[in-house]
DNA sequence: GTTAGCATGTAAGGAGTTACATGATTTT
DNA sequence: AAAATCATGTAACTCCTTACATGCTAAC
């Protein structure tokens, strides 16, 4: 029943439709193709979930609705379809003080990639914190699991390791690739000349030092 | 309020539950232990999911409780601590029905690890199915995506893009490892000698077509 | 004028998480 | 006997998914 008035939705979807109605004014169900082309590979999410969240956004007076009133036409009485969402001035701050907040909710799995994504909106020296954030992360995972197979090494059949393994070197490819970042957002800021994000890599070559 | 009584439960810990008890009787704790230890890198669960599992399947039949008792040990009047579970008749036949039914559930993101994990006791045609299953599923989804950073490639920032490229690279390097996985499945099931599971390989040397 | 796709929503429920509460056993 | 850790459990909540319901607009 999750209530009887929608609760706060403090996750993904609130961040990643600020970050989005930031760019530009947009309708719901524009909002959702961008939304899933913003997220790519990492996550989809429907209209069930959408409009409820902007439900209560607007609710909170982060965004507000924005009819597309060309003036003259009244569009009837009962006006529908097509309502355009705009970031609020209270919204703008919201989404600069989510996308200002180092800790925990950027670097965990959730929460990482969308925050990455709107990088581009981030001051430098946060990004620096949620990229090394992310790293000792996935360290402490690897860590954690690597213990856990020195430890069970005997009694468990190939297909769990072969898992073990694959699941190992994802992470610590993964680590390898905030490695590269890293090192990238490090020269911009230390050379204001060049801070024009990271350039794409060539992730194989160069830095093979996962720890 | 979720309902008044405990729901079906019919995802990964359900499966994850039946498998671990399938190989040996264990309570609660360890079974959590060893859950996690299990899926490695990919999930982990509390105990506030595990017990109510545990008594879903108890409430289904699936398991059964089974006192350690040593006999002569009462355990005084209201025994508690340590109820160790062991899977019923009807719990390794559910076991085995799931097992052998490949379709999306086996192969969706959140399913294909653990029934990975289970192959070991998992008829041959039957990995094969699901393997290819996910493979079909993540090509997919890189079509999906690849269309939509074609559409999409101006106005996006490069940290967007960047996140992007690293997504698709995630979702190749799975799908080369899923192709090894079925040329040696294939090799096992064409010579009956070798069945003893994939060898650990060597990701990187060998088959670059990704497709 | 009817299919196809754009556009907006809601009710119910699923699958777990978090925070809490408590008792038993071993270690120090 | 105090602290750590083993062990079991529940209530409330979160965040999202599925299935449904509806109305508008453009193409055929």
């Amino acid at each position: 029943m999750r209530a009887v008035v929608g609760g706060p939705r403090s996750g993904v979807l609130e961040l990643a439709v600020l970050g989005l109605l930031h760019d530009t004014p947009m309708h719901g169900y524009e909002l959702r193709k961008r939304l899933n082309a913003l997220l790519g590979a990492f996550r989809a999410f429907g209209y069930g979930s959408l409009y409820p969240c902007l439900k209560d956004l607007l609710a909170q007076g982060l965004i507000a609705e924005e009819q597309p009133g060309v003036a003259g036409k009244p569009l009837g009485s009962g006006r529908r379809s097509k309502i355009v969402y705009r970031l609020t001035a209270e919204g703008k701050e919201r989404l600069q003080q989510i996308l200002a907040e180092p800790g925990p909710a950027a670097w965990e799995d959730d929460g990482f990639g969308i925050r990455f994504a709107f990088f581009g909106q981030t001051r430098a020296d946060i990004r620096l914190r949620i990229l090394e954030g992310r790293r000792t992360r996935l360290e402490e995972r690897l860590d954690g699991v690597r213990a856990a197979m020195a430890r069970t090494r005997e009694r468990l059949d190939s297909y769990t390791l072969e898992l073990h393994r694959h699941g190992l070197e994802s992470v610590e490819r993964e680590v390898r690739w905030l490695n590269e970042l890293i090192a990238s957002e490090r020269q911009s800021s230390g050379d204001p000349s060049r801070h024009t994000g990271p350039q794409p890599g060539n992730d194989t070559s160069a830095d093979s030092s996962a720890s």
